[in-house]
DNA sequence: TAGTTGATCGTCT
DNA sequence: GACGATCAACTAA
């Protein structure tokens, strides 16, 4: 399966933010092929966006995302957690679209010990399973993607996104979890019925 | 099961 | 100096 093309990312996030459900993220770690399906993601605007970084205009943190689309935007946040954003638009435009979950497909043992799964009670049971991905947080410690992965390239070698499925369930539309500004926007986008889904 | 809280620090005011 | 696009552990019922 092929990566998408720039044009993908060039539009507004989103349009970019539902049609990225169901593609996968690859990330290459040494030899070693993680891999999973988006399956929940939520839009951030630029300057209109009250609850986007890119609404006070561009800082040394938030540069990426007025970068061109296609890159991935990572963040540092409540002083522990990572998250991971792709961005979208033309250049200077300062959209992004945050990956809130995903349904791991290559690479398990790999995610799980990144995760910390070792104790008994977590291999178990495929109940358990969803906690490794299902958080924006958790699927970068998944996926090891850390402050040095912000501004890579999405059409590079060792993290980028690919055709997946179209996706056979219906999407469900909501608003976004865990902002305090702006939150009546339903730009929040998943597949409906799915176990990795957040919450 | 719902609700509360501690952890922990970069960024902006 | 306050707070945040979070998570996990804890409490109460």
């Amino acid at each position: 399966m092929k990566k998408l093309p720039r044009s993908f990312y060039s539009r507004s996030a989103p349009h970019v933010a539902k049609d990225l459900l169901g593609k996968i993220l690859v990330r290459r770690i040494g030899h070693t092929t993680l891999s999973g399906k988006i399956v929940e993601v939520e839009a951030y605007l630029g300057k209109k966006d009250p609850a986007s970084h890119a609404y006070r205009g561009k800082t040394r943190r938030n540069e990426v995302m007025f970068g061109e689309g296609g890159h991935l935007y990572v963040y540092f946040t409540y002083g522990m957690h990572f998250c991971a954003n792709v961005v979208t638009g033309k250049k200077d435009v300062g959209e992004a679209v945050l990956i809130r979950a995903i349904e791991p497909l290559d690479g398990i043992e790999l995610m799980k010990r990144k995760r910390g799964f070792t104790d008994v009670r977590h291999l178990q049971g495929a109940r358990h399973l969803n906690k490794l991905t299902n958080g924006p947080a958790k699927l970068c410690e998944a996926f090891g993607i850390k402050q040095q992965e912000n501004g890579t390239d999405l059409r590079g070698d060792e993290l980028f996104v690919i055709e997946g499925e179209s996706p056979k369930s219906p999407i469900g539309t909501s608003t976004r979890i865990g902002i305090t500004r702006g939150k009546e926007k339903k730009w929040r986008f998943f597949l409906k019925g799915n176990e990795w889904v957040s919450r």
